[in-house]
DNA sequence: AAGAGTTTCGTACACTGTACGACGACTGTA
DNA sequence: TACAGTCGTCGTACAGTGTACGAAACTCTT
């Protein structure tokens, strides 16, 4: 009974288990007390290893940035911020929570600063100014946030709320709908045709914006 | 004494209020209590002219909708799509808590629906194409809201937490920055330099957009 | 065995959203 | 004028939150 070494705690296993428990429950959901169920232990012994639960998100989403693939070396510039953007919304999806959390708190992670470098060596290496790495950088980050946002606002969490949302809308909107034709045509349209493919939307964007730094690039 | 007209309330005072304190000290410290004291009210009082938190707070989304001006149509697509973009900022820099909260919410409230309707609308009447106008509009509010993001989070909110921050980050990372000599070259570099201005770097971001789109307009 | 860490966590406090039901002030009908 | 009914207001209560404080229990060194 002494050594019983079930699960003795550390930070790492912490943050993971509090990704995990966001990754299912959502952020709002996760508490200090349900993730101290969670890891079998009071909620009071989580502040051995985190300060408090900010440090606790923030470490979090440090371990999202480490999810992120860093810009390939061996690849054009183009080739490798593609697939950084890429995998960018690939972690992004695994863990919808983080988005809104990635950029700007008011600490960032080791992971972070990383990728960070990573990518503006790419740029600088590809030979951009220093200010246009800057530009490029914001407008790819922005994008690719942005759609993240989206994408993770628009997707309802469950299939069941789906048709819910789905029907509710239907019904409520029934009567505006008169005054939103182009609503109609492209929305009711769009969807009822081909869905919507957040992928390849993403890729049109992510290419046209490439498609213009190199443009620029090349000037 | 009897019809003291003392402020009566109703929903559109409740909504305006909350926004003004979210405004003013961020949607995190918006509860119902202090936004019930705020208007000389009793907490619950609120409950009627609002079902729940999150039911007000989409009605505070959709009053920041309804500040964003619709694209004109008098004027050609890319100047209009790009007015309504610089307004969009505007809003949500005016309501920096808001972003995040515009795109998803389950309920869309009427000055979401006609921006929505409007801004297809005028990509319509340029001559995009359904698919194309998904696309066109997918990038630009991907941008946009991404932007915003970036903003909202980057800036820290007083000036006092500025000079901490900025203190801070210079101890904490000191010792990492010699791992990450692009961060050093461009953030450093720029930061000292020219410092960063956001309507600019906003304004090319946004025109790069706009370039690709007019470009595959035209094709 | 004694003492010094280090890790655990029970309790408590201030605060949150909101369900319930009571109270008063109005309105309409008799 | 009296009574019934509705509507807006809000006091109280409950379950849940982050976390400060301080007390235990465990581990390791001497």
């Amino acid at each position: 009974m002494s050594t019983d070494t079930r699960s003795q705690l550390n930070r790492d296993l912490v943050l993971r288990t509090a990704v995990e428990y966001a990754d299912r429950h959502g952020l709002e959901a996760l508490s200090m007390r349900k993730l101290a169920d969670e890891l079998g232990a009071g909620a009071m012994s989580l502040y051995h290893y985190v300060p408090n639960k900010t440090d606790l998100i923030d470490g979090m989403v440090d371990l999202v940035f480490a999810e992120i693939e860093l810009p390939a070396l061996d690849v054009d510039w183009r080739t490798a911020m593609r697939r950084r953007a890429v995998s960018t919304r690939e972690a992004l999806n695994r863990h919808r929570w983080a988005v809104g959390h990635m950029e700007g708190r008011s600490t960032h992670g080791p992971a972070n600063l990383r990728l960070h470098d990573a990518v503006l060596g790419c740029l600088r290496a590809a030979g951009f100014s220093v200010e246009m790495t800057v530009h490029a950088y914001s407008v790819q980050d922005a994008y690719i946030y942005g759609f993240a946002l989206q994408e993770t606002d628009m997707t309802p969490e469950t299939p069941e709320d789906f048709a819910a949302v789905a029907a509710q809308q239907m019904e409520d909107y029934a009567a505006m709908l008169a005054d939103f034709p182009n609503l109609v045509e492209v929305v009711g349209g769009y969807v009822a045709k081909s869905g919507y493919d957040y992928a390849t939307e993403f890729l049109f964007g992510l290419d046209l914006i490439l498609d213009g730094l190199e443009r620029i690039r090349d000037a």
